[in-house]
DNA sequence: CAACAAGCTGCGGGTTTACGCAAGACGGCG
DNA sequence: CGCCGTCTTGCGTAAACCCGCAGCTTGTTG
């Protein structure tokens, strides 16, 4: 068995690599990669098929990265490692993750046996691996308890890169009114409001521009979500 | 001589203690923190005079722990040692160092030697070192030159926190026409602009959301920058 | 001191947002 | 099939936003 690390940070790439030799004993060859370009690259070279997988990375990210390796070999099992559990990060992931395909999810604040089981889980028992802290937003990102629509979710992704009310009714197809609409339910859901809560006129806040920043108060949004976002805008643009 | 190590991750924790244990033989006690709260709290309990800090933690972020710590005892030494040089930290550290204090902004990639020197730098010899690569920022950022003046970024943070016109007014001390003044200002240095370059009326941004945006993808602001700021917004709109 | 650049402010108007009201359209369910 | 909830769309309005024009207050400089 062989075992692509793709990981930024040189110490934890070297902590992972000490764990993956302990866990996996039947495996025989360790390559490291040291941002996604190169780990899509190494990916397709070696056609890895056990992939430890760091979210953001300088200059590739890790969801960049896993969705063109899905793309070419779906069947690849990928373990995200990762420092932080933003509902964004999640939403990213389930979003790119290929039917049946066995993946995981763990925090580097996980413990090390945490860490040995989720790599024997995914890459021998192909099954998926979530951490709780993690499955806890993502039931509450896919279950709409609480949570946001996919069609939430678009618009505030919409606002938050800018564009008028107008710009997006042409970009998803729908009537400006129906734009409005969808913008209501999230201001609503963010709980985002004009006054502040005092008495009188005082202070007001832009509605569009707040709900983003709280999006992103909460982990709603984060770079890369925006990263992300904004290369498919271009795209957009660029097909007119 | 003592050294407090503030730092989130357990790797780079360890990593940080060799690198002062072998930089400075006259150093005979290394303190821990997890995490900014800790490290106030330690820094207190201990008269810490040197300080090593990671910015970006998850419980109380560097900037802001380094800002009581100065408050409190604004002769220590403080290496900030960090993944990123956005100017958002940049800038916030600037911000906050008292006048004359030694202090330090190192990289989290680099090398050995060069944390070494910094160490020794900062805490024997009480200079200040700032990485290469976080330098430029810095000028860039003081120095008008395609940098942003204060007012320029202050009013960028209000609108990136969802204020109104009119409440930025009221809360700055200006009429209505210089936020917007300042406003166009800014639009300008971001460089956006309402039509995206196409022949008639099509992609239109929000202006005013774009420009957000496009601050963020540039680094010019970030989740502790906005972090702080919406603090100091409650802060202000508590006192009225 | 005169001259000039830079920032603050009021006026005015064209556009965009936020949102209530109400009329269809679609899908499920007893 | 009729009832009902959810989603879409149009109309209309008050507020907020973007921004050109022009008069003032400053601080700077020759």
């Amino acid at each position: 068995m062989k075992v692509l690390i793709v990981e930024d940070d040189p110490l934890h790439r070297s902590y992972l690599h000490e764990a993956v030799n302990a866990a996996l004993p039947e495996c025989n060859t360790v390559i490291e990669a040291e941002n996604g370009t190169v780990g899509e690259k190494l990916a397709r070279d070696h056609k890895s098929a056990h992939i430890v997988m760091d979210l953001q990375m300088a200059s590739r990210n890790g969801i960049e990265a896993a969705r063109t390796i899905w793309k070419e070999r779906p069947e690849t099992r990928i373990l995200f490692w990762s420092n932080y559990s933003d509902e964004a990060y999640v939403r990213g992931v389930s979003r790119i993750v290929p039917d049946g395909a066995a993946y995981g999810y763990v925090l580097k604040s996980a413990s090390d046996e945490r860490l040995r089981l989720a790599l024997r889980s995914i890459f021998i028992e192909s099954q998926c691996v979530i951490d709780r802290e993690v499955r806890g937003l993502q039931q509450k990102s896919l279950g709409q308890t609480n949570g946001f629509t996919d069609s939430e979710y678009e618009i505030l992704v919409d606002i938050a890169l800018g564009l008028t009310d107008r710009a997006i009714a042409k970009r998803r197809g729908l009537s400006l009114r129906s734009v409005q609409n969808r913008l209501q339910q999230l201001y609503d859901k963010l709980d985002v409001y004009q006054s502040a809560g005092d008495d009188h006129e005082d202070g007001r806040f832009n509605l569009r521009a707040r709900a983003v920043t709280v999006a992103f108060l909460r982990k709603l949004l984060n770079y890369s979500a925006l990263e992300r976002a904004e290369a498919e805008l271009q795209e957009w643009l660029d097909g007119k």
